[in-house]
DNA sequence: AGCACGCCGACT
DNA sequence: GTCGGCGTGCTC
């Protein structure tokens, strides 16, 4: 038997494959391997196979380790998962063994083969038809035995045949006739055909569409809170697995899935459906995904890790809240689901739904030039849902108490009076301290590049982090002279006293992600809200999403502000979502709720875009601007982060990384700026802005700089390349 | 990332 | 006299 050579990908951070040597019977792409790898065995997945070895440069044969063990405890990695990796690998510049990593449930990145599905174990025929073939027409009862391993069967079905079944059915497995298989779970009830809701005009356009749709197909479902979008997915949905195909949707955060997990199983009681989310014991994602790999599970429902699932027989990707920033990894391999989901749609040829009530500027171009259909939904279909009244309380024109208006004061009293809800929102998201004069809105901002200048308390100093440009800051309002300078948003942490003082009989309750980090702490919480013995809330964004409270009838928004003028390019848009999902919260049915808006700049064009809920208006105006500016998605960005004992180390080599290739053609690089928290474990961090106006120019760069900085030793220093940046 | 090897401080 | 601190070097 010849030898093989294999390419392996390890799940370690070297932007390489490694050789090894494997004599045996030929193995397919897609495998899982044990190999010794320095002086431990790891796992790994095979990325290629060749008959001779091709010969990476300064190894020769005789190097080569030998493969410990080639895994068959899970199918073979389809190809299309594979391909999806690569791209990944090349976009995000990671490591494929990282990103092939991240695409396995854990039991597939342990060095040993996986036990969890015995006990659970079915077995099928590989070839049912070879099986036949290879059984002796004389032997009656193992002819049965194989006519019933064309579907999978649980031992004990296997047992009822023959006592020899068991005997038979193992040199079967010896020999690859038959197959292990994961148990199917059980099905989610007898079929039945709920009354289905009538659709509006728009949303049997927008299914008209969608249903004509073949091959690759990006949607752009545009539709406000309550317009029923979700039915429009359900019925595209139904659609395709009528068709035999499988359904990806993906959704934002886990505590979205029970929510919809429980709909989508009314829906289509008869269809096998699975989960795919970090909350999962690692024993049900695997069998879950498994089921997915295998094409049994006709729905798969998840949040972003669940973009790689092998799905063989895929028809249709649902991506639900299309803006939502949880699509993206932050940490280690940084990918936004979105926009691999995109990636997949095209690969598998199939249509793609991107759905959201304010969808991201990058999908909004793509939609404006005609790369993405528009579905628009604008009538609310939910009966009785309203838009919630918006009224903007000027910080300018009236006196704050403790950062709270008489306005917004007797409006909470007058609610909690009447026994409602009141919930005073604080927006923390897309906070930076961005420095501004509370007497005329004078914000401090670079005046080269007109962004934002960030105040870093350690040394005081401001900082532009799109061009490095810094200075002290300055000690009065170079506009009026006011010398009482302070970072937006400045003084909120006080609130939730200030509102047990205001209101002794309503203590407030605050909910974060500090104090909900323990398992269970949140549903208590909600509950107590549910029951009405809280009624004075105090949230951050956290409470914007998914819970509906029916006797919430005021929201109280502060600090919006720290967003409109965040350092951040996107945070405009991230404020309006989020505006928009708290102001959903408020309001019973019929009756819409009340919201007050505390800001210092009540003119902003931003306010009228908000209070009318022209999102469509907002969106071509940013756009425009990004245009102008040439801001994302009109250039390409990407971030050069590095950490160091001390923020010296990793400041000089950035400045040595940039004098490298700031000369590259089509590129920009900015001046090294610290990080927004320039400490971290230890480890003090700085980073590089690097930006393009075309695609490729980057990709090329990162390319080279990749090769030739981990070619390079850089002793004390780590660093990483973070590409479409969300936080800069 | 692991996991070695390699040279300097407080402990059985 | 050793156990172990983490600097740096390598992994087909």
């Amino acid at each position: 038997m010849p030898d093989v050579y294999l390419q392996v990908a390890l799940d370690v951070p070297l932007q390489r494959t490694f050789d090894y040597r494997f004599e045996g019977e030929l193995p397919v792409p897609g495998l899982r391997v044990i190999v010794p790898f320095g002086r431990q065995l790891l796992c790994g997945v095979i990325v290629q196979v060749d008959t001779q070895f091709a010969g990476t440069a300064g190894l020769s044969v005789e190097q080569l380790k030998t493969v410990h063990e080639v895994l068959h405890d899970m199918p073979p990695l389809p190809n299309n998962v594979l391909a999806l990796c690569r791209f990944c690998s090349d976009y995000y510049a990671w490591p494929l063994g990282q990103v092939i990593a991240a695409a396995l449930p854990g039991a597939f990145r342990q060095p040993q083969a996986w036990q969890g599905g015995k006990e659970l174990a079915y077995y099928a025929a590989a070839d049912a038809a070879a099986l036949l073939q290879h059984v002796p027409a004389r032997a009656r009862r193992q002819q049965e035995l194989a006519a019933l391993l064309a579907a999978p069967r649980s031992l004990d079905e296997i047992r009822a045949i023959s006592p020899s079944a068991t005997g038979w059915l193992k040199a079967w497995l010896e020999e690859g006739r038959v197959v292990e298989v994961v148990a199917p779970t059980a099905l989610h009830g007898a079929p039945l055909t709920p009354a289905l809701p009538e659709l509006t005009e728009e949303q049997q356009t927008a299914l008209t569409q969608l249903e004509a749709a073949h091959g690759y197909a990006p949607f752009l479902l545009f539709g406000v809170t309550g317009s029923g979008k979700t039915e429009v997915y359900l019925r595209a949905i139904e659609q395709r697995l009528a068709a035999g195909g499988q359904v990806l949707v993906l959704i934002p955060e886990i505590n979205l899935t029970p929510q919809l997990e429980a709909r989508f199983k009314a829906r289509f009681p008869q269809e096998r459906m699975v989960s795919l989310h970090s909350g999962l014991a690692d024993g049900e994602r695997t069998r879950n995904w498994l089921l997915a790999a295998q094409g049994r599970a006709r729905i798969v429902l998840g949040t972003r890790l669940a973009v790689f699932a092998p799905m063989p027989n895929l028809a249709l990707i649902v991506v639900d809240e299309e803006h939502d920033l949880s699509y993206r990894q932050q940490e280690g391999f940084r990918y936004s689901a979105r926009d691999v989901a995109v990636y997949r749609a095209r690969q598998a040829n199939v249509p793609i739904i991107l759905g959201s009530a304010t969808p991201s500027m990058e999908s909004w171009r793509n939609m404006r030039e005609s790369r993405y259909r528009l579905l628009t939904l604008k009538q609310r279909a939910v009966t009785g849902a309203r838009a919630p009244q918006i009224q903007l309380l000027s910080t300018q024109q009236l006196r704050l108490f403790d950062g709270l208006t008489q306005n917004a004061i007797t409006a909470i009293r007058e609610t909690l009076g009447q026994g409602g809800q009141v919930l005073v929102f604080i927006n923390r998201r897309g906070y930076a301290p961005v420095l501004a004069c509370h007497e005329c809105g004078w914000i401090a901002s670079c005046k080269r590049c007109t962004s934002r200048l960030v105040l870093h308390r350690e040394d005081r100093r401001l900082r532009c982090h799109h061009c490095g440009w810094e200075s002290p800051p300055p000690m009065h309002c170079p506009d009026c002279g006011n010398a009482d300078l302070q970072p937006l948003g400045f003084g909120t942490q006080r609130l939730e006293e200030t509102l047990a003082d205001l209101f002794p009989d309503t203590p407030p309750l605050r909910i974060d992600r500090d104090n909900t980090r323990r398992k269970g702490s949140l549903d208590a919480m909600l509950q107590q809200i549910h029951k009405g013995e809280a009624r004075l809330l105090v949230g951050t964004q956290m409470m914007a999403k998914g819970h509906d409270f029916a006797n919430l009838q005021l929201v109280v928004v502060l600090n919006a502000d720290a967003g409109l003028f965040s350092l951040d390019f996107r945070a405009q848009e991230r404020l309006y979502a989020l505006l928009l999902q708290v102001a959903g919260r408020a309001g019973r049915a019929g009756q819409p709720g009340k919201v007050l808006l505390q800001t210092r700049y009540h003119d902003d064009p931003f306010y009228p875009m908000l209070i009318s809920g022209d999102y469509a208006a907002f969106a071509d105006r940013t756009l425009q601007e990004r245009k102008a500016n040439l801001l994302p998605p009109y250039s390409t960005w990407a971030m050069l982060r590095a950490e160091a004992k001390t923020l010296q180390r990793a400041t000089s080599f950035l400045r040595e990384v940039r004098e490298r290739w700031r000369e590259f053609p089509g590129l920009h690089m900015a001046q090294p700026v610290p990080a927004l928290m320039v400490r971290k474990a230890g480890w003090e961090r700085a980073q590089v802005l690097i930006s393009a106006q075309r695609r490729p120019a980057m990709q090329a760069v990162l390319r080279d700089m990749l090769e030739t900085l981990g070619a390079e030793k850089h002793p004390g220093v780590r660093w990483a390349l973070d590409v479409d940046p969300v936080d800069v």
